[in-house]
DNA sequence: GTGAAAGCGCTAACAC
DNA sequence: GTGTTAGCGCTTTCAC
């Protein structure tokens, strides 16, 4: 069965008896067209199955109705979250989506933006953490629409942003802990070479300050954001530091792979050891005990990424190229159970001051 | 800052005194240009920073180098991983991913492709294992490239498929209980609804039978692949059937949902209860104790797509439209304890025979 | 209200 | 070897 040559416009006019032009109003919903000549070509373009080309249409219109999403890879579960925010807003405004992963790798993401700026999508949203900031300021000074989710790109204002408070997750999360009663608090950090970590960590130190608690460098680890990276931080932490009674995870994956370790201890949660995730992601709802741990809001930020990207797109102005978003604390059962009783299910709570 | 208006192909030419021809054949690298003129339109490109416009491209050459993926939700770790298959391959032969999730929703699964069929997307990735078979045979009969992956869909042989042994990979799931000793072998199925479920079933039941071990109707239920889903399923049974000494789970997730009820009902695996999941996510590694599985390997499957629909797209005859990957038994620490020791590392076992 | 014609940027016969 | 020309399918001035 060969592939029924796609109809066009020119088709669709021939049998409707009328010009392309015409059906190409018709099809477009423009005004100025008699109600009868309207039916003809509706009826015609309905029998001939007609589908307008894509290509030729991004061709005259100088549009494509895609946009290029960039990050490293759709395996977390913290860009499935983004990726879900984006593809929502994306899809409800008509937009297509095309994913590139750059497994981490640089080089990956020039080649793909160079090659997604073939016009191939309108804009681009950037989920890259790490990632080279010429790159960035290349694409941006040229004028493409860009928007950077979940990063802080400082040397530009015109660059815009859809970032988290992380400096304040951080500070939530401490002071949790802090008034839960625990004073021997370690933290387990994200990659180092990322904004967020380093914005976390300051939150830790800030927060350990001011309750004039000491800042014990071998309480603080360094890992990768994956579950194995979590496990093997927290066994490193147990085996130097085994009186801590309470440890800050930069990430719920880090998280889950902690409490292995401390669970293979032969340590109870949070009974012997407290333990404060961040993120939120689905599955920190669901460990033994459940999690808690501090709320980015990322279908949020995929979404307002989108927004404010079309906005770009549309040529309207960004009254405010950075947004910063703020995080919630979301207390579970990994914990205070020996202060208070709380409730496994999700009890937000928002730790304003 | 002003986008810069791309250069076409015309400025390239002017530049370079050259016809825009020319500039073609070079920049697509066909022979039977001058080596001298080569560098002058060389040179030209390159100082005016030239991109080739896709939809241009796209529109005279009737390809877009892309290809379209529909799938029900990136979440799932499965599917991460069969789209990183989809991803790898594709990329490496120079194809864009147009990704487009359905959420479980049949109507999205239309649209989605009468859209994708604007000729945005060379051929089409299907990961549906639901929505609506009538829509297949509608791409497929109009000769639209098309390849589904983990569904058979069954009268249709001009239907290319990569599926899995779903049958055998419950088989070899049971044989391995069963040899470990177990012989109250409950059983977690996926949704009903679905092919592969059903194949399980028929593999569950089959083992029990060459074994001349009885099919007992409570201790089947049938959940719907989720992590709660998983946890609810196993609660039930273990009210409703609390002699098993083992089950049988369709699905990591899930596990790690009955792994949570086992441990909250203070029965220990795999010494009270065995448990073998499907797939070999990551995730099934990480569990406490590390999941035996039966491993789906879903990043060839997604590679397998690609090369299929790929060779469908080029004109080429596919061989054997149907292709039937096979499963693999993972051996972990969540069965045979009292058996045989087991490393806790994965071991991969092939179970053939 | 409707149609003829030009053009979006690129490729590919076909001449020279 | 290189250039001329005619599309690819659609939108959009600009006449009528």
């Amino acid at each position: 069965m060969e592939r029924s040559k796609a109809c066009t416009i020119a088709d669709v006019a021939r049998t409707a008896g009328v010009s392309p032009t015409t059906v190409s109003l018709v099809l477009n919903g423009k005004s100025g067209v008699a109600k009868s000549t309207r039916q003809k070509v509706l009826k015609a373009a309905e029998t001939l199955n007609y589908r307008p080309n894509a290509s030729a249409r991004s061709l005259a219109l100088q549009k494509t109705n895609m946009l290029g999403v960039i990050l490293p890879d759709i395996g977390s579960p913290f860009y499935t979250e983004l990726i879900r925010g984006v593809e929502q807003e994306a899809g409800a405004q008509g937009y297509y989506l095309v994913l590139c992963t750059t497994s981490g790798r640089p080089s990956r993401e020039q080649m793909y933006s160079r090659l997604l700026w073939e016009q191939r999508v309108d804009g681009l949203v950037l989920l890259t953490p790490r990632g080279n900031e010429s790159f960035i300021r290349g694409i941006r000074g040229n004028g493409f629409p860009l928007v950077v989710v979940d990063r802080d790109i400082q040397a530009r204002d015109d660059v815009v942003e859809v970032i988290v408070n992380n400096f304040n997750g951080a500070i939530q999360a401490m002071e949790h802990l802090i008034g839960c009663g625990y004073r021997r608090i370690g933290f387990i950090n994200g990659l180092a070479g990322i904004q967020a970590s380093q914005d976390r960590l300051r939150g830790y130190q800030i927060a350990l300050q001011e309750h004039d608690l000491p800042f014990v460098s071998e309480w603080v680890v360094s890992s990768d954001f994956t579950q194995e990276g979590g496990y093997a931080a927290m066994k490193e932490l147990l085996a130097v530091s085994p009186s801590l009674d309470a440890v800050f995870v930069a990430s719920d994956r880090m998280a889950v792979g902690a409490m292995g370790a401390i669970r293979q201890d032969g340590r109870r949660i949070p009974d012997d050891i407290a333990l404060v995730g961040f993120d939120d992601v689905p599955l920190a709802a669901q460990t033994d005990p459940p999690l808690t741990t501090v709320r980015q809001p990322m279908l949020e930020m995929g979404a307002l990424g989108v927004k404010l990207l079309l906005r770009m797109i549309k040529g309207k102005a960004i009254e405010h190229p950075k947004v910063t978003l703020q995080t919630e604390l979301v207390v579970r059962s990994s914990t205070c159970a020996h202060t208070k009783g709380v409730d496994e299910r999700r009890v937000r709570q928002v730790d304003d001051e």
